[in-house]
DNA sequence: TTGTACGCGTTATCAA
DNA sequence: TTGATAACGCGTACAA
């Protein structure tokens, strides 16, 4: 192991030390037919020097590789990663180039851009929120693309069932039997999924109580704000946040205000048993999401299906603390 | 842009198509001595097709390339992302090949063997522990290598001043004239920067002070247990915490036991202002930290110093509710 | 089973 | 200024 840095030793190397055509041992890497006896002679030197292939020569020859970009909106936050996890659990031999677009779309489009002129053999886009130029970019692509987040007809794609999550949630909500909700939603422009398929269920809940809708920003001091001026006009016993970041936010404010309504989020994250009260939300298991994110892009890769591959992720109502009847 | 990316096109196409030699195209590509005439000729063909060249073939033949290994023990982690955003901050032409180890020292290992054979042009590693295993795998490495985390005096690196971070804090506790400090501590071997330095001067503030340091754990519930326990047995005035993530589960113990101490942390985290109350902590800025870091690696890449660099990153103490009078 | 020879896309050397 | 040619490390027909 410690040789094998120091000097990069090639198949040619390998080949003149066991005496034998490089194209001998390059059979013997690959699986090919060798003797016995040469077998074990290269094995001796390969043993020795720790050979490892050079992969810019593979890459070149094969005219393919095992490098993945995979391109996410953000790095520090649980589903991000959980999915990176995901897709590192179940990977064997690919490697993944990470680009951190930090939310913002024309890096998306940069990234795929980098991405291509590194000769990836595939991309995997985490996202939520596609524009025109993005899809075009992806389209007119030759490489195997798989997106998650945003229900796009016609990328092969993983995403995650925000309406059954605002329907379940919805019923939950009428067992509380709320007086006054508050809806902290983000807008649907900037994600689709959470701002309007996650938001269908728990509206249609609501159709007979009082309820007051609020478009805020997933950054925790916008969401702090609006909410505190929407609490501070009236009093809500039933705050519903798209993400638990935006619940944390309106947390804050609630205690500010001295208010104590019940609190649901959506997501799972730190914030959900960070905060008091523990946080009840409706969480995705984005791990196996990572995992079928990677099952679906090798299959894409690997067999090139011909009509587009959909695959849809449920998720759970957790229970916690701030739905319960006191929590001051 | 779009061309480019259904057929690779490649430096003999371009030359076909201009009726010159490859080698001109070449010259022309990387700014050698080219007539205007035929400039102007491999221009057009160029723009038409968005020629990019196959980084394979350039890294096999110049037997270098700008990928560089960057292993981080953790993804979820606004310290870690950071960093990697203050490496993207300043990069141009290289490209991250990031590896994620999940904190588990094995993987580090496995991350340098991985990265070696994917022949990346160098490697940063971002670590809280360095065993003897990963010494001798980075020392026997030909790479140009930087390190984050630990004062390693053999290896280029950028650390943290917690020595000072210590002393600040300290300094900041006597202050408080607490009457009864519990310290929540990690064990030194895990993390010597935390569990030893960061704590040198804070325990030096507490001679005449009565005190209490338990050893627990970087994970939530651990710390909750391990905290629940010494507090229940004795009230304590003050708790310093390692880090924030450790606060944070002491103050969910503090919270069901009624009792409302002030809390000091460390580290720059989500957790600082969504907890209640708003956590004082000391607080290093990891986007700077990786800006130096990657500074120091294209040093330490490009001119190769003989001496071994090290680098200090200063922090502040930010106050926030937590050490106030009164916080219940 | 083994070896020779060629090509992947690029850069570099050397004549012309 | 140009172009033919070799070389980077590897895989693979094809021939032996």
């Amino acid at each position: 192991m410690i040789n094998s840095m120091n000097k990069k030793v090639t198949i040619n190397d390998i080949a003149s030390m066991a005496n034998v055509a490089k194209s001998t041992v390059s059979r013997y890497l690959n699986g090919g037919s060798v003797s016995e006896h040469t077998r074990l002679k290269i094995d001796r030197i390969v043993e020795k020097y720790n050979y490892t292939p050079n992969t810019f020569a593979q890459s070149l020859k094969q005219q393919t590789n095992h490098t993945v970009g995979v391109i996410v909106p953000r790095l520090d936050s649980i589903a991000q990663s959980d999915m990176l996890r995901g897709l590192d659990e179940l990977n064997k031999e690919d490697t993944f180039l990470i680009i951190n677009t930090y939310q913002d779309s024309n890096r998306v489009l940069a990234a795929i851009e980098k991405l291509h002129s590194q000769n990836v053999g595939g991309i995997i886009l985490l996202t939520a929120n596609l524009t025109d130029e993005i899809r075009q970019a992806l389209t007119s692509s030759p490489l195997p693309i798989v997106i998650q987040g945003q229900d796009e007809p016609n990328f092969h794609r993983v995403i995650m069932n925000d309406i059954e999550a605002g329907l379940i949630v919805g019923q939950y909500i009428k067992t509380l039997s709320p007086q006054r909700v508050l809806l902290l939603n983000v807008d649907s422009n900037i994600d689709y999924a959470v701002g309007h398929d996650r938001f269908l269920g728990i509206k249609e809940s609501l159709t007979h109580i009082p309820h007051q809708e609020i478009i805020t920003d997933f950054k925790l001091h916008l969401t702090k704000k609006d909410s505190y001026k929407a609490m501070s006009k009236q009093q809500f016993d039933l705050v519903v946040g798209a993400t638990d970041r935006i619940v944390v936010g309106a947390m804050q404010s609630a205690f500010a205000l001295k208010q104590h309504p019940k609190f649901i989020g959506f997501g799972q994250s730190f914030f959900s048993e960070t905060v008091s009260p523990n946080l009840t939300s409706f969480e995705f298991d984005f791990f196996e999401t990572g995992k079928a994110l990677y099952r679906l892009f090798v299959k894409v890769r690997d067999h090139k299906p011909k009509t587009v591959q959909r695959q849809v992720i449920n998720g759970q109502l957790i229970i916690r603390e701030s739905t319960k009847k006191s929590n001051h």
